[in-house]
DNA sequence: ATTTACTTACTGACCGTTCAGTAACTAAAT
DNA sequence: ATTTAGTTACTGAACGGTCAGTAAGTAAAT
């Protein structure tokens, strides 16, 4: 459209930029969309590539196989969150119970609501065919969120605001509807016209536990 | 190494049988294990043949494709246990926290540590891949789970036993952790050398449930 | 002898992977 | 400033393995 203005005396589009730099994080983030979207198999390269704007062949310069680049999706964008989890609950000065709820909300704002929401399902979908990667998720995420979990209870108990349940299992009972709903949520919205009320879910399953959990 | 036999004419061991009744259901329950243990497309048909004792050939004459296999894997397997939660909820005469803990123990019972604990999986993980199906299971299976502990909850709250909250998501929260359980439970089982207690964390689940929607 | 449940051998499409070639960029030389 | 020689990010076509689906042939049953 626009006249090339000025100097340039080549092509007014070049027909593709050398952009060494930004290439494996949009390569990485159409996997994760495609990914999601599609699952694995599914999942064609050269779909990825023309959704990150490059072709396939492109792939193979910043990832060795479907597989790895698979793997970089699950490590590069999972980890940062459960970070920011355990920061959160270092530096909280409030109650057990109001962290908690805290916890909670900011795990749907960071993850529930955004396009991680996609790497739990694609890991209970993929865990057998990626024994390894499962592990390194296993570890690095779900027994990592429910050790920060199961200190937020511990201090409730510590303070008198909780019973004495079991930590370690109080702790996935309060992790598991955020689970379930992050991963159904994406599965059945198609089924779900009226959309699903994520925020009367969240209140409901705060008060039912901290109902559950307090002390008398 | 036996010499074919004295006996004359055929073989003591014909080399297959014909077994025309026997085979779809043979059919269907190998395709769910294969189909739950490695997804729907990194199932080989050829593979779900020789669970099943036949041949890839065979499959065609019963089923009209690896995605009508599919489909009768889920309409057939997952529907009647719902049909068998509606009829124990009929006839139960006890209080709403009994009925309650019952479905719970009951669901863990048929489905969670059955074969038929991969079902929910498969529909979250192929979802987007078979919409019209996942209407189905959303239709057949996930609203009426939802329903059926809906009214327990609504018995709950007209015989006192329950505080008035929100029916409809109380009974989405009372069946996320058997969900959540369900399926990752076997995405993770070989990550928990120590296993996963069952009887805990459906025990913790009931006990912080009906104290958080106890009624007072 | 005929029917048909089942097997076996085959086909064709699909897709991950490779790599020779090309266009974009860089900087040395003029 | 412009040319030119060199480097490398990227393309696109082709290869080869895999697997759903098919059809000709075989053996069980009646």
């Amino acid at each position: 459209m626009s006249q090339s203005t000025t100097t340039s005396k080549r092509q007014p589009h070049p027909r593709w930029k050398r952009r060494k730099d930004a290439r494996p994080g949009e390569i990485v983030a159409a996997a994760l969309e495609m990914f999601v979207e599609r699952g694995y198999a599914a999942t064609k390269l050269a779909d990825v590539a023309r959704r990150a704007g490059v072709t396939k062949g492109t792939l193979y310069l910043y990832f060795d196989s479907k597989e790895a680049l698979f793997k970089a999706v699950v490590r590069e964008t999972i980890v940062p969150v459960i970070a920011q989890g355990e920061d959160l609950a270092r530096s909280f000065t409030g109650s057990a119970q109001e962290l908690l709820e805290r916890l909670v909300r900011e795990y749907w704002r960071l993850v529930g609501e955004t396009a991680l929401a996609g790497i739990p399902k694609l890991m209970m979908a993929e865990a057998a065919t990626f024994p390894e990667l499962t592990r390194f998720y296993y570890e690095e995420v779900v027994t990592r969120g429910h050790r920060l979990m199961a200190g937020v209870i511990e201090r409730g108990i510590k303070s008198g605001e909780f019973r004495p349940v079991d930590v370690t299992t109080a702790a996935k009972l309060a992790m598991s509807p955020l689970m379930h709903a992050t991963v159904a949520r994406r599965a059945f919205v198609s089924c779900m016209p009226e959309g699903f009320n994520v925020e009367k879910y969240l209140g409901t399953h705060i008060d039912l536990y901290l109902h559950g959990i307090a002390k008398q």
